[in-house]
RNA sequence: GCCGCUGUAGCUCAGUUGGUUAGAGCGCUUGAUUGUGGAUCAAGAGGUCGUAUGUUCGAUUCAUACCAGCGGUACCA
């Protein structure tokens, strides 16, 4: 880098994995996020914000140590030396909500809430380090109604956002199923590395849908080397011990009792296994008599979800359509929500086991994937009627009309760069203006403000020729009186409308 | 973290078998038009060819390392 005298100048740049967000995505996903609300709102659950930070410990990360300071989150010390960090999620603030506010809240409690999250972690196609979620949780219900009322809520929300019925699929699955298919092949908290081998047993588990069932036999076993030659260590199981794990993972049937009956024989005489399966049996007979078939919500052994705090009944949803992108090649959208039962949680503060369940909107991902779709109601078409300023010493004059616009709810701005006439209109065409307020000393004279239609005006240009013809036609624009002004505004947005 | 691909103007990309002043289109600024968007025409701004080291008389070009971006994979409460 040179060594001038000059001011080093900071470059702009923006940290990876974060993004700025644009007029018109913030319109959509305002309306998004509205509209999950009304549906959260609707099953009775009540807002709640809690802040952007917490004690790391509340959180529930270990401090930060010297080897891996912000491993997976964004960490730093108050003054006083306590380390805080940045929300990686919206359940754990929760939890630590609701245990210091244990006494006051009603039992169960229920609560939304929306916000940033982010994760310090290396970003992907469709994944950043700060992202949006939206969350609904009952704690304090450890009736698997709490769990079924999620899947009906995330399925509610989905198509309220108008993913239609067939677009997206609610899988469910339980974690104590899991454990009993894993208990009933010998792999229990009686052997040594339990806790580790179950985590890779999971992780493998996770992968069915990405890697199918050849790449997940591989890692279930010796360990498997993917395309670009890096190689993942197995669970190191039998082929005895995996067959029935392969079976447990295509055992998704058709119909959700159909596949219930084929995972019950899989963990037949497992008693928390069949606690499982007794659980996701009674949240498809609630499912069913709320008329949430298998066309919203399905069964699916194969879903894993998050390895840390799920204790019981786990949620996924996903979109089932395919759309390319810019060079054809298909794009799958993958979770676009999750969630499950963690009856953990608030115990780690309070001591005394407060069961929970939540599910949790991906916004941001569900964002892209409206947006590809072209699926997200164009919003804002218009800009603001621009009032031009053809003389500086006249603002009185522009600031006049303006408040009258303004005072009729019309939208409207008057020019404040230092353009001439000509710029002032390119300005207003980027606005994606409907039009433009002009008014000249001839104009002035007369009482009159002239308005000259950008939409009209960008349309008869297409049949325009020559420079002369363009000025001295003066497409789509034409005089009213100075009192018609808002009248004339309004026609001109109404004709455009739609 | 590991593997691979890519790095030339704001954007999309040419180009140099190693040679003096590195190009195009689009975009941007200004003007033709002293009161009018588009189109057209003209002019202009904008690059240490990702960074460093090495080979060489000479490197944007070759080699190595690093960095960044992208993709995959691992991890992901």
């Amino acid at each position: 880098m040179g060594k001038n005298k000059k001011l080093p100048r900071p470059k702009a740049r923006l940290p990876k994995g974060l993004r700025d967000i644009d007029a018109e995505e913030i319109r959509a996903r305002d309306g998004m996020l509205r509209t999950i609300r009304h549906v959260y709102d609707s099953y009775g659950f009540e807002p709640l914000d809690t802040p952007a930070f917490e004690y790391t410990d509340a959180l529930g990360k270990f401090l930060p140590d010297q080897d891996r300071p912000n491993e997976g989150v964004f960490s730093f010390q108050d003054e006083d030396e306590q380390w805080l960090s940045l929300r990686y999620d919206l359940t754990a603030p929760l939890a630590r909500y609701v245990a210091e506010n244990y006494e006051r809240l009603p039992k169960p409690f229920r609560r939304y809430q929306s916000g940033p999250v982010w994760r310090n972690e290396k970003p992907g196609p469709g994944r950043f380090r700060e992202f949006i979620q939206f969350d609904a949780d009952t704690v304090g219900a450890s009736s698997v109604a709490a769990d079924a009322e999620m899947c009906m809520l995330a399925a509610d929300a989905l198509e309220a956002l108008g993913i239609e019925r067939g677009d997206y699929v609610i899988k469910i699955n339980n974690r104590k199923v899991l454990d009993g298919v894993l208990g009933s092949i010998g792999v229990d908290s009686d052997g040594d590395d339990y806790l580790s081998k179950r985590l890779t047993i999971l992780r493998a588990l996770d992968k069915y849908d990405r890697l199918g069932g050849e790449g997940v036999k591989l890692l279930l076993g010796e360990g498997r080397k993917d395309e670009s030659g890096d190689f993942t260590k197995g669970a190191g199981l039998s082929s005895e011990q995996i067959e029935p794990l392969m079976a447990f993972v295509v055992a998704q049937g058709n119909g959700r009792s159909e596949t219930l009956s084929t995972i019950e024989e899989l963990v037949r005489g497992n008693e928390v296994g069949q606690q499982g399966i007794d659980e996701l049996k009674t949240i498809d007979a609630l499912l069913s008599a709320s008329e949430f078939a298998t066309d919203r919500v399905v069964i699916d052994p194969s879903i894993v979800r998050g390895l840390d705090y799920y204790t019981g009944p786990v949620f996924e949803a996903e979109l089932t359509f395919e759309v390319k992108d810019e060079k054809g090649r298909p794009v799958r959208f993958g979770s676009v929500g999750g969630g499950g039962r963690y009856d953990g949680l608030v115990a780690r503060f309070k001591g005394q086991p407060v069961p929970a369940t939540g599910f949790s909107v991906g916004v941001s991902r569900l964002y892209t994937a409206l947006s590809t779709l072209g699926k997200l109601e164009e919003t804002a078409p218009f800009g603001p009627v621009v009032v031009s300023v053809f003389d500086k010493a006249n603002l009185a004059d522009y600031q006049k009309l303006l408040a009258q616009l303004r005072a009729a709810g019309i939208r409207a701005e008057v020019y404040l760069g230092n353009g001439k006439m000509g710029q002032q209109f390119k300005y207003a065409d980027q606005r994606r203006s409907p039009c433009v307020v002009i008014q000249g000393p001839d104009e002035k004279e007369k009482g009159e403000v002239q308005i000259k239609d950008l939409i009209e005006g960008a349309k008869a240009a297409a049949s325009v020729a020559s420079n002369e013809e363009w000025r001295s036609e003066r497409p789509a624009q034409f005089a009213v009186p100075e009192e018609k002004l808002v009248e004339a505004v309004r026609e001109v947005i109404a004709r455009h409308e739609t």
